[in-house]
DNA sequence: GCTCCAAGTAACTTGATGGTTACTTAATGG
DNA sequence: CCATTAAGTAACCATCAAGTTACTTGGAGC
């Protein structure tokens, strides 16, 4: 009997679901606890999984967050090149998507914190994508988007802190705003002031004359 | 013999050395590993006091982070109490300060990533020094060094990214500016970066008319 | 059907670690 | 002096958690 191939996911036995189980229910485990504090034996809980298989896969704790981190940073990179836009759009979209997923940035605060300056994680891949970043913001500049005076490093050290801060250091933000990070109506009013912060980043010459303009119209 | 007082200082015994210690070393240790990555054992090596006098001070390790977070807090509060100025300067000083004071960034990002959004530990005195916070923007906003279209919330939440977002992932700066955060001459740059950079909080008419100015005068 | 390997399981080991017990000793005040 | 209390020590313990051992079983190819 050839068998009808393997009735495709009903398999008893199923290495890819199980790797992808792992991964899934150890980035949650990951950026809820981090690498010292997430425990194996919940990872496996959360997974379903016998923890042996964890270390089939894996090797080791570490092992695991690294494959973790790298997975999470291919799917963001992958979806981060689509988009350009000025910095008004990009800001605030950066600022949600920051909002809305958490545990990558949480996943970035705890390789922040570990960090015993060594080497980084998947550093090749990262310096490429940083650079393609920066060359999309000299672009910007040519097309007068961005002001020319400013360095694009700074400029994009400057837009991150400005998307990421809020979700890394949620106390902080309810501490000064008053509403969780999470609160929808904090999300909407940040996203707009982004928006109008944004102009920092234009060149004076335009920001002048568009505000002049829109305040000669009201007039 | 009414014996010379207690010499002082040379005394065997000295609970408020002790305390102070433990105190020290903890947060050493808390800041280099957080509150789980932290050994009771290291904090009490590094304190060179037996371990058992960690417990007879502060009851648990808990307890510890918790006493530590509210020293190191209220050190600082104090401390920033008694500058002022425009934005330009208050920049680029407290970039440098979270520099310098990575300790201190790293104890609220492990209080951010346990965050259980539980009760924040020194709550009452963070909110009021909060509002003295937005209560000395609002001054600033008066005297017209920030713009008043602003809202003093998210002017403060806009700085604090600013100043402390750097220290507080040293790996994505180091990506983007090539250069480690501790090198005097990224901090040098940055600050300069953001004392121009500060002009964003300027009113329109403010930044135009000096921008004007500049121009005018080269041309 | 049979073999063989990867997928999967359960129970165990080993070491670390937060917290404790049971004790000693310095200072203080009457 | 002497009693009492707080500071200090060393050895211990229960627990927890990462990683392993030793085993079973599904399924693909022959």
């Amino acid at each position: 009997m050839a068998k009808p191939a393997k009735t495709p996911g009903v398999t008893l036995r199923n290495p890819e679901r199980t790797r992808e189980r792992i991964l899934f229910a150890a980035l949650k485990e990951f950026a809820m606890s981090g690498i010292a504090g997430a425990r194996v034996d919940a990872i496996a809980r959360r997974a379903a999984i016998n923890k042996r298989m964890l270390y089939h896969y894996f090797g080791s704790k570490e092992g695991l967050f690294r494959e973790v981190l790298r997975l999470k940073m291919s799917q963001r990179q992958a979806w981060a090149e689509t988009l350009s836009g000025d910095p008004a759009e990009s800001l605030s979209f950066w600022f949600e998507a920051a909002c809305k997923d958490t545990d990558w940035v949480r996943l970035l605060e705890w390789e922040a914190l570990q960090e015993a300056d060594q080497r980084l994680i998947d550093q090749k891949e990262r310096r490429a994508a940083t650079t393609r970043g920066l060359e999309r913001i000299r672009q910007r500049q040519v097309r007068g988007q961005i002001s020319s005076e400013l360095d694009p490093r700074h400029v994009m050290l400057t837009m991150r802190s400005l998307t990421m801060f809020p979700a890394a250091f949620p106390q902080l933000t309810r501490l000064i705003m008053g509403r969780p990070v999470s609160d929808p109506k904090f999300q909407k009013e940040r996203a707009v002031f982004l928006k109008k912060f944004a102009a920092a980043f234009q060149s004076p010459t335009h920001r002048i004359s568009s505000k002049l303009n829109r305040q000669s119209r009201k007039a």
